[in-house]
Order: structure tokens, then C-alpha cells, then sequence
DNA sequence: CCCGAAATCATCCCTTCGGGTGACGCGCGG
DNA sequence: CCGCGCGTCACCCGAAGGGATGATTTCGGG
């Protein structure tokens, strides 16, 4: 199962910040032209305004996209597969080194699943006899002497599931 | 394994981007000179013209401030967890269920390795007749005639691995 | 102290399984 | 055409497995 996690923050609304900026901008022009109808009666005085106001407010500019943006800087999304089905897939490579025929592990799957040589019989439509010699030979190509360790056999190597 | 990527561009250098941004205020500071000469004689020219500077740095700011944050704004960590282990858990409450003892739940795990009663007798330190009846429990237990089925069974269960 | 669950072993009987051997038909490739 | 692998079936025999029943011991709880 997927889990996402999105961090974020409380604080203050966006409209009372821009608010507040709004009056901080308003006192700031105010301050500078009391700071200059006292002592800044240079000729340049203009551009060292200007220069005073654009610097703040880049720098402002600067911290507020920053802080508008920084909750959506870490969008972490985390998948993890617990477990998932896991499907079976048969090793045909080892199919094929144990000289399997089809026949022959379809009467092993059919041992698998715990059924007799009689029943393996009947849902295979042949004769017990027939079912006797397949598993005479899966066991000799599995080097099993017992259907159960056949079984267990083929498990290990992932012939059956 | 997990697998992370993070995005990045290459783009102009930030050295470079501040020498830009430095001529470009100049530039506007000269032209709203200009400007103020030529047509903005006005009595309350000084706070437009503030007005004017703070705001267009304040967009310059946020402009820049988003920017330089844009590339970390996508960290994403995708952890995937492929087939591990997986260890085999017993279930206990199964077992309970069945009615299973300990000494008949480890003759089925005998079982289910492929062993004859002989083998698993000798394993157990017990008689082969010991070895019959403890598994003819489990059969009866579990509803099985064939040792196969009862392993099969014990599988479907989770009473063995 | 007795009961009952668990573990142990045994005996009888029948079924199933596994090994060995032989045989027949079919299709494919040398 | 013949050989070979594959699938099919049959018969025999001994070993293994499974069902039923009974007996003994040990141990822990009512």
C-alpha cells in the first residue's frame, strides 16, 4: 500500500501577511522622507532612495517567495510493496535439465495437491497404470523414492508451486 | 532497492544572474529619472516613485525567491520493497485450531520433507509404530487420507513452512 | 488421588505405492 | 524406413502407508 506524506505548516493567513507588509511598506516611504528632510538634502539623494527601497524590497521580495514556497519544497512520496501477490513462476530452466516432459509434471502437480494415483487417473483421463509409469520416471529424474519427497523436490527447485 | 531522484536544471550560473539584475536596476533607476524630468514634476512624485521601485523589486524578489527554490520544490523518494525474505510465520492459532500436539506437528514437518515413517522414526528416536499413529492422528486432525494431502493441507494453513 | 491428555508401542488387515519389465501406437528427424 | 522420445497400458511383487483397536506410562490439574 502506498503512503504519502505532504508536510505543512499552521501560521499566519496569507491575507494578514499582506496586510502587514502593506503597512510596513506605507512607514517605511514615510521614514525615508523624514530621514531626508533631515539630512539627506544631497543631489544625488534620488538614486540612494531609490537604491534603499529597491534593495529592501528585493530582499523582502526575495524572503517572501521563499517562504511562500518552502512548505512544497519536500513532497516526499514514499511506496512500499508489502508482500505483494508474488506470483509463481516456473523455473523452466530446471524443467528442462530434469528432462521433464509435460505429461510428466502435470502428474507431479496433480501429487502436489495431495491426490492418489487413482484420482490423478481419473482427472487425467488415463489409466492408474499410465500414472504409476509417469511417476516412476518423475521420480527417477528427480532422484525421489517417495512421492512426498517428489513433492518436496520440486518445490526447492521451482517446478511446481 | 530503494530509488531517488532529484530534479536540477542547468541554466545561468547565479553569478551571473545577480550581475544581470544589478545593471537591470540601474538601468530602471536612470529611466525613472528620466521620466520623472520630463513629466512627473509633481508635488507627491517622491512616494510614486518609491511606491514604483518597491513594488517592481518586490516582484523582482519574489520571482527570484521562487526560482532559486524551484528545483528542491521536487524531492521524491520512492522506496519499493521488493520479495524480501519473507520469513515463514507459524500460525499458532491454527495450530490450536486443529487440535495439533507438538509431537504431531513435528512428524507432519517430517513429512513434509519427503521422509518414510522409517526415517522419521529413526530422526525421532521412536518406533515406527509410534510414528503411524502419531501421523494417523494428523490425518484425522487435518481431514486427510494421503500423507501428500496432509502436507498440502499443513501448507494451506501455514502450519509449516 | 484419580482423570484425562499426550506420548509411546504393538498387532492385524487391507490399500496404496514404487520398482521392474514388457508392449503398442504416434510423430519427428536422420 | 528406422530409431527414438513420448504417451499409453498391463502385470507382478514387495515395501510402505493407512485404519482400527488396545495397552502402558507419564504428567498436570481438579
Amino acid at each position: 500500500m502506498p503512503n504519502d506524506r505532504m508536510s505543512g505548516r499552521p501560521g499566519p493567513t496569507l491575507r494578514s501577511q499582506i496586510l502587514l507588509y502593506g503597512l510596513l511598506g506605507g512607514g517605511l516611504i514615510a521614514l525615508l522622507r523624514l530621514i531626508e528632510y533631515r539630512w539627506l538634502v544631497l543631489d544625488h539623494s534620488i538614486e540612494i532612495y531609490g537604491g534603499l527601497i529597491a534593495a529592501l524590497f528585493a530582499g523582502l521580495g526575495v524572503w517572501l517567495g521563499l517562504r511562500l514556497t518552502r512548505p512544497r519544497e519536500t513532497v516526499v512520496v514514499r511506496e512500499v510493496v508489502v508482500e505483494g501477490g508474488a506470483a509463481f513462476v516456473r523455473n523452466d530452466a530446471e524443467v528442462e535439465a530434469m528432462g521433464l516432459t509435460p505429461r510428466e509434471l502435470e502428474m507431479l502437480e496433480l501429487v502436489a495437491v495431495g491426490l492418489s494415483n487413482r484420482e490423478i487417473a481419473a482427472r487425467a483421463f488415463v489409466s492408474e497404470n499410465t500414472v504409476k509409469t509417469h511417476l516412476s520416471r518423475v521420480f527417477d529424474k528427480l532422484g525421489a523414492s517417495r512421492r512426498t519427497q517428489a513433492v518436496q523436490r520440486a518445490r526447492q527447485l521451482r517446478l511446481i508451486a
